[in-house]
RNA sequence: GCGGGUGUGGUGAAAUUGGUAGACACGCUAGACUUAGGAUCUAGUGCUUCACGGCUUGGGGGUUCGAGUCCCUCCACCCGCACCA
């Protein structure tokens, strides 16, 4: 009987269907375990080879867990919410929900092929309405609290009504306006307009403004990538920016529990690291200087206040409120002509061409604080508006921005670094003592940095101050394809549904006939009058980001048809949080941030009891396509094979990978691809043409894309199963190559053949020998630590090896191959159900008990050592591992090999590691 | 510019704590069986040398009896980014 996969798999899929095998309940005696994927935005492209990498490696996990006795939880989803089908529906009047459908469809046959232990009852996807109508739920929840800073906690912003009434705002500074300060009595005076104003200061999603890409000519909203130098992407229309109102979630006061916990995960250092270096916690001072002749101050953070003698000019961002107001009529043009230039360049512009020195003279000075000098204020677009005041303090002598920028506007240097600064290059490091400093001199620069913190209070000007890099996160998107908000404006102040009493969740997406934009940036929601306009006011337009739905859905699954919540507590109790997420780096700080804050969010609001979504994260590498190429005489239609290439002048093109075996072309299916290809001629080498290659990333355009399905097709879903992570370490890039899968699928074959051969099963009952019972017991040892380790490419060597060695031992013996079955079920789940039942077996492998290694059976008694002379392996003695040092010595001496190599010379030492290696230094 | 990652044969890669570098595969070479081979099996395969041997984990330096692994330094490539005061 040859190993027939396509009936195999389709037979054990059917059945595994049919007897609900991967259904799992939340009620269950076993320990939990939760393995979780990254659920994928279902694209009209389908997936290719390259997606389905992390789901094998936690499948392979989840089925291993469940041999393991636990209860696992593995679900998957779609993202499905997002740009891409706007853009489609734009292009084709097809509405997002169909062609969303179709390509969830699409997406689920592909996955099923795979054989994968999804629990397909608890599917979410984020663009249904039982699903988003707690996605709003959650931003209502976000809207309808405040941070309390000294509980580090959120809190009903109704206790917040409460302490207002009773003690003013005395002991809760608002977020973003640290002035603002009223008595009780002067809040119960205003009314609810401004009562709402200001709670809307402290509300963990509020309204504000943002500045945004507009596209005159596209009617549209551009997001960053989408404008390229000044102008929109697609067409080269001019944009411009436009502040328009936004939600934003208030993340930023979660920063320090953000970053404090990150202690407490098993992630990476690598993914910690970028996490802490996009929250960017840096302390320092603010400190205030007042503009001369005029009522303005700049405030400024730095985290060198030691050096404040040392400040020579201001540097205002271009986008800064005080520019207009301080600018001298005499700067007024130049100023003007500057921020019409920073107008046009894109943040991307602005970070790559750094060296790139601009900025304008306002006229104005401030008068320092200490010296009474005056100081020159200046902007400049090296000094961001969203960065700490939007101001700087510039120090030439200790900053190398502010050096360059003095250099090059000739703005004379006050040294403060003594001998270390040297004229030419600023002095940032912290060694050496602050000098020209009045009564910072001589002070080393810690201590100079408290001591001028003190002299700033003292003089009323600023104080010591904690600064993150993190910014709120803008929660508004001027587009149709999102959860839309169950917000209305009532005179131009926004309540929620909730408040009005007038709707239930989910507010509902609308049909629209057109998915064009609506007036002044609006999303298309704006052009519906009819759902615009309610009696109580004008709904919000916008709708929420993609990050919306997929920053909870993990909880979702815990409990996902629930209509009372969106999820029940004891279903959260239980399930807690994820034990394993595997998915890319891309989301390092967007995805898995958001995530934070909302799992916190809603610890803190008391619905949940874990305040970490995800305890330990794996990263997968992303696999990469082998690109092919044709070379193509130049101006003719004749093509040159790879090696020949050098003898023309040739024009690289892209072929389809799947016309090409290994290199060689198929030249027929190459002239029959596009109508220009039809009189293609070729100039072969050895009778073939051979293409170029190499590796690029995975896509459509360049014609290298591998379909999952294909190789299903041909080699079986365990062969691919093995295959993909046969490739490589989990977490590395990787390209796919097609050709290498042989290996695997001669594997299974392989194996195949220790149950069956051409008459059939031929599994005896005999006893096993030591030697096999070693072979076996090392494997089980090894397949263990392999998973629990996530080295699921030297578990496919490992079983390599065990079948190799059991082949050549002719082994036939239950008592080796009905574990070793067992042993593969999660890596080929198919495969071993089959032979798990020619056992005779009438339950399904994955409820078998994964086997576990005896160590008796891998006991050895001596080793073959490597002896090397002054390093070099030289020659190879076998000796008992309980042989004494001295014993050992006495015969490596002795040996004929080891005696030549020492050329008669003593041996200076004698090095002996037992079980590992011999060592004589001569 | 900043942050993160990766460099080992023709290719994908392996190598608990520093202890025989290249396991396991792909590819390639030769052979066996076969009507056939894109099935299966056997042998070989890092580079170099007729050979003894020498060289070899991106380059250079260091620590050590011993370094792919630890330290310093330089280089290349990939990913992310918000010039982070």
């Amino acid at each position: 009987m040859e190993y027939a996969h396509r009936d195999i798999e389709q037979k054990w899929q059917q059945y595994w269907k049919d007897k609900e095998v991967y259904k799992v309940s939340n009620e269950s005696d076993k320990p939990k375990y939760y393995v979780l994927d990254m659920f994928p935005y279902p694209s009209g492209a389908g997936l290719h080879v390259g997606h389905p990498l992390g789901y094998i490696a936690s499948d392979i996990l989840a089925r291993y867990k469940r041999h393991r006795g636990y209860n696992v939880l593995h679900p998957m989803g779609y993202d499905a919410f997002g740009l891409p089908a706007e853009q489609y529906a734009l292009e084709t009047g097809q509405h997002p929900a169909v062609t969303t459908e179709q390509n969830i469809k699409r997406y689920r046959e592909q996955l099923d092929n795979i054989g994968f232990c999804y629990d397909w009852s608890r599917e979410v996807r984020t663009s249904d309405p039982k699903y988003y109508k707690w996605t709003q739920w959650i931003f209502l929840q976000l809207f309808h609290s405040w941070y309390d800073r000294a509980a580090q906690k959120a809190r009903p912003i109704s206790e917040l009504v409460s302490i207002f009434e009773q003690e003013g705002n005395a002991n809760h500074t608002s977020p973003e306006d640290e002035k603002l300060s009223f008595t009780a009595d002067e809040w119960k005076a205003k009314d609810e307009t401004a009562q709402r104003g200001i709670l809307m200061q402290y509300r963990l999603a509020y309204l504000s403004h943002a500045e945004v890409w507009w596209c005159e000519a596209l009617g549209t909203v551009l997001a960053n990538d989408e404008v390229q130098n000044g102008v929109s992407e697609r067409g080269g229309h001019p944009v411009v920016k436009k502040r328009m109102n936004q939600w934003f979630l208030r993340i930023t006061e979660y920063a320090e529990r953000l970053l404090s916990s990150l202690d407490k995960l098993d992630w990476t250092d690598a993914m910690k690291e970028m996490q802490r270096n996009w929250i960017g916690k840096s302390t320092g001072a603010e400190v205030t200087f007042n503009v001369n002749d005029s009522n303005s101050e700049i405030k400024v953070f730095t985290t060198r206040p030691d050096t404040i003698f040392g400040v020579d000019f201001m540097v205002l961002a271009p986008e800064h409120e005080l520019v207009d107001s301080i600018t001298t009529e005499a700067q007024k043009a130049e100023v003007e002509k500057y921020i019409e230039y920073v107008q046009s360049r894109s943040e991307r512009e602005r970070m790559a061409e750094v060296k790139q020195i601009t900025g304008a003279f306002t006229g104005a000075y401030v008068t320092h604080p200490f010296t009474g000098n005056d100081v020159p204020v200046w902007i400049s677009e090296y000094v961001l508006a969203g960065y700490g005041t939007g101001a700087i303090m510039a120090v030439p002598s200790g900053d190398e921005r502010d050096h360059a920028f003095a250099k090059h506007f000739n703005i004379s240097i006050t040294n403060v670094f003594g001998d270390k600064y040297n004229g030419e290059e600023a002095y940032s490091d912290k060694g050496g003592t602050i000098e020209n400093s009045d009564f910072l001199s001589g002070k080393p620069v810690s201590e100079a940095i408290a001591a001028a913190i003190k002299a700033i209070v003292e003089k009323g000007i600023g104080q010591a101050k904690v600064n993150y890099k993190l910014r709120d996160a803008g929660f508004s998107r001027q587009r149709y394809w999102g959860e839309p908000f169950p917000v209305i404006y009532k005179e131009g102040v926004p309540y929620t549904s909730d408040e009005l009493g007038n709707e239930e969740l989910p507010l509902e997406l609308p049909h629209v006939d057109s998915y064009k934009p609506g007036p002044e940036g609006q999303g298309p929601l704006a052009n519906i009058a009819d759902w615009v306009n309610t009696p109580d006011g004008k709904r919000e337009t916008n709708t929420m980001p993609g990050y919306a739905g997929s920053s909870w859905y993990f909880l979702r699954y815990m409990d996902p048809h629930n209509d009372a919540t969106f999820a029940d507590r004891k279903a959260t109790d239980y399930w807690q949080a994820v034990d394993i997420y595997i998915g890319g780096t891309e989301h390092a700080v967007g995805h898995l941030l958001y995530s934070r804050m909302w799992t916190k969010a809603l610890h803190d609001l008391g619905h949940i009891g874990f305040d970490e979504p995800f305890k330990k994260l794996i990263n997968q590498g992303m696999i990469q396509g082998s690109s092919r190429f044709v070379y193509r005489i130049h101006g003719t239609n004749k093509f040159v094979s790879y090696g020949l290439r050098g003898d023309h002048k040739t024009d690289k093109l892209h072929a389809d990978v799947s016309m090409v075996d290994g290199n060689v072309l198929d030249t027929e299916a190459f002239k029959k691809w596009k109508p220009e290809y039809a009189d293609a001629e070729f100039v072969l080498e050895d009778g073939k043409y051979i293409c170029g290659s190499e590796t690029e990333k995975m896509s459509k355009s360049k014609y290298n894309v591998v379909n999952p399905d294909d190789i299903v097709a041909q080699y079986g879903a365990d062969t691919f199963r093995m295959y993909e992570m046969f490739l490589g370490p989990i977490d590395v890039s990787k390209p796919w190559d097609t050709k290498g899968i042989e290996g695997v699928h001669r594997f299974l074959k392989k194996m195949w053949r220790l149950y069956n051969d051409d008459n059939g099963w031929i599994v005896t009952d005999e006893k096993a020998t030591d030697a096999e019972l070693k072979v076996l017991h090392q494997t089980i040892k090894k397949i263990n630590n392999d998973i629990e380790q996530f080295s699921f490419n030297t578990s496919v060597s490992q079983f390599m090896i065990c079948v190799n060695e059991l082949s050549s031992m002719g082994c036939r013996k239950k008592e080796i191959l009905e574990p070793l079955a067992v042993l593969i079920a999660p890596f080929a789940p198919h495969f071993a159900e089959e032979l798990w039942h020619g056992f005779g077996n009438d339950t399904t492998v994955i409820d078998a008990a994964y086997p576990q290694h005896d160590d008796k059976y891998l006991v050895e008694s001596s080793k073959l050592y490597p002896i090397a002379i002054n390093g070099k392996p030289r020659a190879e003695m076998e000796f008992p591992l309980d042989m004494d040092k001295a014993d050992i010595e006495k015969q490596v001496m002795a040996n004929e090999t080891v005696q030549k190599w020492l050329e008669g010379k003593p041996a200076k030492k004698f090095i002996y590691v037992p079980n590992k290696m011999i060592n004589v230094v001569v």
